[in-house]
DNA sequence: GATGAATGAGGCTTCATTCAT
DNA sequence: CATGAATGAAGCCTCATTCAT
């Protein structure tokens, strides 16, 4: 399967640089001399520049709301608390291994061009944090009127942000321990002693 | 002062353009455009695109770092707790107000040409949160160990993704509620009836 | 005869396209797709795009001259006066059977690169104008020192505008009122009722 | 006026590349380098490749039918049969000083890019020859239902096909004679003597 | 005979920057 | 102070052609 090959070659090669220098700064020709292709392959393949990195963030989003739902699912009777802190390890460990995804994701998601990407971001792994959410406020655990849109966005957020981070500036951190914190975060230990006293 | 006001007309056009297509998207001959003036007026004024840009950024990190180190202060006396909870707010309300500002910073704050303002950002704006965070730990109010830097990030983060998803998705929903709901998650209430039961 | 078949099914397929586009706005792509037949094929065959438009001029100039040869022979003891309309009507119908061919010659064939089939044209089809003012000449018909090769060219050139014009702008036109005001030019009715006076 | 002499030296550069070449195969950078200036010049001061020969297009018929109208209205006494001389006149002469431009009009006018031009042509340089068709039927010289379209175009094609085969391949033969005979097949000399006998 | 993936030279276009006015 | 015409490096993309299957 040459083609198919190829194809992932230039995935690869293009999700890395991406990475590195954005979207803009990224050059054809750079992404096919990684590639070890010619650059004609590159429109051969995906015809655009732009239909690259559009295949390229749907599989992304693909791969991650995966990983997510997956993680929210195992094991299927834990509490959605439980579930949630498994997603947020989850996401961690996506943008552990596929740093530079991350990158790509905060950087260029916004822009007008990839709308119906973010769409199916919200739809994928948005939507498997408000899932969780919306089971916590059926089983009662949180109000009624709780605005799990908003929480998951906040939650989804948080972890992008320190995954970037931690990348950028601390990447020796264990992942744990970051996981860690941010748990402690939602589970209201900051604020845990201040209840108590 | 016909210099500083062209500078300023400049400012405003460049964030908000970039805000609307990102840096890479912008060209000079659009802010020129928009500002009212000739393109050779913005090197004029600014010597290169970058050192407008450079400028830009520093312009809105020096502003909301006061905005959030204004809203930490007072009163000064409040529990490490209530002031955090100010300093979301005051987040919001920033980039509620220079919305562009926050898609700049999202999208365009990562790159390595830039790393001079995220490391002005990281002891200004997320330096407020962090001292926060310290003094809630000199308090007792969160273990001593307990990664600041981290949570600082997160909360960081979190309010901004939600601020700019926001923007784009919800505009009409009401700055207080989004407050509420962050502030809900921060205090652990999503766990409340969970540790309670 | 899948080998002809091939070859004749590229053949329609190019001269449409050309027709409608150029030879230089048509890709080998779309010949070969409209042709119903892979890329390869194309050159498999003709071995250039080149020499695949060279085939096709050569094929329409061939015919072309046929047609205005047999309408210029019949019957043989005609006046010259008469086998000139006879070899008008038959380039206005040709033209009017393969219509993109028309736009082709019109549009390519000036072309330094076809200069050989500028040359067949004149040998061929022009020549049939041509010999027959020649033979008017003979018959006295005309002064002896008539230029018949421009006054060929004229006639040629004059149907091949209206051949044209015809397809684009007025479609619905009857052949034969076109072919009757030609006639009617040539034959001088546009001074007949001048010198009359 | 520094602008319009780009301007100017582009257009000249455009029309002789052009003739010498056509459309498709003159190149950008080419007519740049005749014109002295930076390809970006060209960008400048056109906006692209197609604008810049759809102003050139455009310049030449207005200049076209500017020579042709001019000629119609001198004498404005003469017969309509003497202005149709000068007119076909004006025009060989037209493309004997304008050569490039006959083979640009006559090599890239179908394209269906150019439907514009080719309506400007129509009302324009066509435009002089019907009227003066029309005049010489309401002074009764034609037949009321002459179709003056039609034998507008087949005039206007008959000067344009000598004066570009004159140039190819006669370049020689005086102007005055090419005339002579066209006028000669006009006036029905080719059928005097027929209708003489 | 036919295919279609791959190529790479060459084209059009963009745009930050310069500089004479 | 400001202008805007001009620049040219650099990027995206097209497409005729090749070749292994």
């Amino acid at each position: 399967m040459t083609r198919e090959d190829t194809r992932n070659r230039l995935f690869r090669a293009a999700v890395e640089l991406i990475a590195e220098q954005g979207f803009a700064g990224t050059t054809v020709d750079a992404i096919a001399e990684r590639a070890g292709v010619a650059k004609g392959t590159v429109f051969y393949n995906f015809g655009s520049k732009d239909a690259l990195f559009s295949a390229l963030l749907d599989h992304g989003i693909q791969r991650l709301t995966m990983s997510l739902a997956e993680a929210a699912g195992v094991p299927s009777d834990a509490t959605p608390l439980a579930r949630l802190d498994a997603v947020v390890l989850a996401q961690l460990r996506f943008f552990d291994e596929y740093g530079p995804f991350a990158r790509v994701l905060f950087g260029e998601m916004w822009r007008t061009a990839w709308q119906d990407a973010v769409t199916r971001l919200r739809e994928g792994a948005l939507g498997v944090y408000e899932r969780i959410l919306a089971d916590a406020v059926e089983a009662g655990e949180l109000r009624e009127d709780f605005d799990t849109g908003t929480a998951a966005t906040a939650l989804f957020g948080m972890a992008l942000t320190v995954s970037i981070e931690r990348r950028v500036l601390r990447p020796d951190r264990p992942l744990e321990e970051v996981h860690a914190t941010l748990v402690e975060l939602i589970h209201g230990r900051v604020t845990k002693s201040v209840e108590a006293g």
